[in-house]
DNA sequence: AGCACGCCGACT
DNA sequence: GTCGGCGTGCTC
């Protein structure tokens, strides 16, 4: 057994399979699988994980490992087999599945060096001038400095110089200073003896080491004796003291910082929809259930009791929540009920911060990670239950490679663990709310807000009479005497602006004229902070235009989210409202979310007014009033979901009105307020909802009666795309069953991003056991162009954006 | 992906 | 002759 099977860091097709490697008799029993290794690989050195050891290869005189990177393994063996799995069913590399399940920090960094090896004398002079004396430097640096490559292939053949690869993966661990004592007492006496009375703080700081003869943090035993680094110096010189270093955890949440809470009576709801839960944990049995409660049914405490349940025997809890919904004030709930035993994962963590979280969870330090989508491959080996809060939230499912599904990742989990997982929604997606009326999951409903309060009451605005009685503002009559009176009474509103399309465009107003990128089919968005205008999808940039590039007239100028245009007459309007605004604008400084909230949580604000981002989570009791201004604004877009994000919006948005004793009022303004997912959100009413909306999928064809998957080509060339795509349809033609529709070939909704050109095809299918063959076929048919010709395939299994 | 190797046209 | 540009093939 002295052979490694190694998925190397290579990212293309052709070393999408496993390399062996002999494992050397000095890392023997070290290796193991699920280990980050460097091995040679070619004439450099990379990164690979040890996916399997064995003691044959097909291989002969095979090369040996380098070295390890890790002393424990980074992947168990059952996310190894999740990799493979993740590889298998959504058709990326196996490394890419690999690198996607750990933090950002454990992917390895490559540097190529130069070293002098033979007599300076010998090296060609450029390079004797770039060396400036060093005995090794950069590669780059003679790249930089113009040399051309053989002149550095000559010096190597003459032997005065070679090239190594080094590999980088050291994770940066966070370490501070400790003080000990180097020596036993009885000398420290005799040190102290030794001193000359006027070292009186050394004298001080070696009494202190003779009456607690233990280390302390340097800068704790610097403080409490009232001293320096200048005092402790000599000591350790002298060998009394030493100074060793301890990793610490980066620790983003001060734990101390959050008030115990013990768990709550539940209600008979509750009871009733935690305990199959319950039992499912106790029997070690899977189970999906979908857990659909209305807003403010008290779902996070069917989630924390179960969890305790999990946590009491011994197993281990993930919670994911969507990235938004990921403040500080979700955390707190998890965190003020199970204390240290929980590790927080989310992008407003710094990598390093990341990583230290992780490593709680490798280490067995926490029960309960608490996180957004990668959360899922926390490497539990004892997992008892997966939660997935907000079911329905879009950002479950990663854009890029991988294009994987949080939900299908947790329940191969669940499957691997026999443990069961909680769905939970007021809102579910017809997917999974379909599968649950099946019996595929076992549906758990919460119809009662806790507290006996009840949902506020919506009021329909039709924006077209508004305008029909003359009222031009984007505030009908009602919101607006609705917002005067909660400013009356000390109460506080919350407005709601979906936006649409794109944020911040430059237009003309004389001629219309919309600054694009040069490179992509999208307009250039501006940035404020350097007053520039900027590509999402490049890097592209350049300066504001003063006057119209087109007509040359001074009218251009830019046109905001929307909400700042309606601050802007709401405060003329109301001159004496304090208004919050959160948008992309405010909210880009790190912590700025927070801060806006809590301002407005301490009641400095009348009005908070908001896109998205505020939707979700908001839990504030004085809030009474909440207006949605635009309700239509995602409703005509061209995506079969969008009434569906439509009620789900409308929802989530009422429910943070009235959450305390106050009752709350919604107000709900658009141009078509009898469209059915309006009229049936304002009702509450997700069953009808449903209902009406599975028969207009099963009319459109669409998801949950047939599934989707979005074949994109990409090629500089427009009309080698084009062909591309063309015979990618005729091929899917041929392969796939006569049910099975393909619409297209299409130019994707974005025709071109980074000066490349995109064309598609969207496969509508309701039975097709072979696909993902199919398209491995597609991949293979494709595989010289892909390597040698710069085209591009993509295929994404169950889209959410048809991009 | 990188890197070597080989072939080609284009320069000092 | 050597320099850089690309196409091709390989990495245990």
């Amino acid at each position: 057994m002295d052979i490694a099977r190694v998925i190397v860091d290579v990212p293309t097709s052709q070393t999408n399979r496993t390399f062996d490697y002999k494992i050397p008799p000095h890392l023997e029993g070290v290796v193991d699988t699920g280990m980050r290794v460097i091995v040679p690989f070619g004439p450099r050195k990379i990164m690979g994980f040890v996916i399997g050891i064995t003691d044959e290869s097909k291989h002969d005189r095979l090369k040996a490992i380098g070295d390890v990177m890790d002393l424990t393994p980074v992947l168990t063996g059952e996310l190894l087999e999740l990799g493979r799995w993740i590889a298998d069913t959504t058709l990326c590399l196996h490394i890419s599945a690999l690198q996607a399940m750990l933090p950002q920090v454990l992917k390895a960094k490559y540097e190529k060096e130069i070293h002098i090896i033979g007599d300076r004398e010998q090296l060609p002079d450029r390079i004797q001038l770039v060396s400036n004396g060093r005995g090794y430097f950069p590669f780059d640096d003679v790249t930089e400095a113009g040399i051309p490559y053989s002149v550095v292939q000559k010096a190597m053949k003459e032997g005065t110089i070679e090239l190594r690869y080094k590999v980088k993966g050291k994770e940066t661990l966070k370490k501070i200073p400790y003080i000990a004592p180097a020596v036993p007492v009885d000398t420290l006496y005799e040190e102290y003896e030794g001193l000359s009375k006027q070292a009186k703080k050394q004298r001080l700081i070696t009494s202190y080491f003779i009456e607690y003869p233990t280390e302390i943090e340097e800068k704790k035993l610097l403080e409490e004796l009232n001293t320096t680094k200048a005092s402790l110096k000599p000591l350790i010189d002298k060998g009394t003291l030493s100074r060793v270093y301890k990793e610490v955890y980066r620790s983003p949440y001060e734990e101390d910082a959050f008030e115990r809470t013990e768990p709550l009576t539940l209600t008979e709801e509750q009871k009733d929809a935690i305990t199959p839960i319950w039992r499912s944990v106790t029997e070690k049995r899977h189970e999906t259930f979908l857990l659909h409660g209305v807003t403010g049914s008290g779902k996070t405490e069917v989630y924390l009791q179960s969890i305790q349940q999990v946590i009491e025997e011994g197993r281990e809890a993930i919670v994911l929540v969507p990235e938004i919904a990921l403040t500080p004030q979700t955390v707190e709930r998890f965190k003020s009920r199970f204390g240290s035993n929980v590790a927080v994962l989310h992008s407003a963590l710094s990598k390093g911060e990341k990583f230290d979280e992780w490593r709680k969870v490798q280490r067995k330090e926490v029960q309960v990670v608490v996180g957004a989508r990668s959360a899922i491959f926390a490497p539990f080996q004892n997992l008892g239950i997966i939660i997935i809060d907000e079911e329905h939230e879009t950002s479950y499912k990663q854009e890029d490679h991988p294009r994987y599904h949080a939900r299908d990742v947790a329940i191969y989990r669940g499957e691997q663990h026999d443990c069961p997982i909680v769905l939970g929604s007021a809102t579910p997606t017809l997917e999974t709310y379909a599968r649950a009326k099946k019996g595929v999951y076992t549906l758990l409903s919460m119809t009662k807000r806790m507290n006996e309060a009840s949902m506020p009451e919506v009021e329909r605005i039709d924006m077209r009479e508004e305008l029909h009685a003359g009222n031009r503002s984007m505030f009908s009559r009602s919101l607006f005497d609705k917002i005067q009176e909660r400013m009356a009474k000390g109460e506080q509103t919350v407005l709601f602006l979906n936006r649409r399309g794109y944020s911040t465009f430059v237009m003309c107003r004389d001629c219309g004229h919309v600054s694009e990128c040069p490179h992509c089919d999208i307009a250039l968005t501006y940035h404020r902070k350097n007053d520039r205008l900027k590509c999402h999808y490049c890097s592209y940039e350049e300066a504001m235009p003063t006057v119209c590039p087109s007509c040359e007239s001074d009218t251009i100028r830019y046109f905001g989210t929307g909400t700042q245009k309606i601050e802007e007459s709401l405060q003329q309007l109301l001159p004496e409202a304090r208004i919050i605004r959160m948008d992309v604008d405010t909210t880009r400084q790190k912590g700025a979310h927070e801060r806006l909230l809590t301002k407005f949580g301490n009641k400095e604000a009348d009005i908070l007014l908001g896109t998205q981002m505020i939707a979700k989570g908001l839990d504030f009791g004085n809030v009474t009033l909440v207006g949605v201004l635009a309700a239509d604004s995602l409703l005509h877009l061209p995506d079969f979901r969008s009434s569906e994000k439509t009620f789900q919006l409308l929802t989530q948005v009422s429910g943070r009105a009235g959450r305390d004793k106050l009752p709350g009022e919604v107000v709900v303004q658009s141009y078509t307020p009898e469209h059915y997912s309006i009229e049936m959100a304002s009702q509450y009413d997700y069953e009808s909802f449903y209902l009406k909306e599975m028969k207009m999928r099963k009319l459109g064809q669409y998801p949950p009666y047939y599934f989707l998957t979005l074949v994109t080509v990409s090629h500089p060339n427009q009309l080698y795309a084009m062909d591309v795509i063309r015979k990618v349809v005729t091929f899917l033609q041929e392969q796939l069953s006569e049910e099975t529709v393909i619409l297209g070939p299409t130019p994707s909704p974005l025709a071109r991003i980074k000066d490349r050109y995109r064309h598609q095809c969207m496969i509508k299918y309701r039975n097709e056991p072979n696909l993902t063959k199919v398209m491995k076929r597609l991949f293979q048919l494709y595989e010289d162009e892909i390597q040698n010709k710069d085209l591009q395939l993509t295929i994404d299994f169950q889209p959410y954006h048809m991009m």
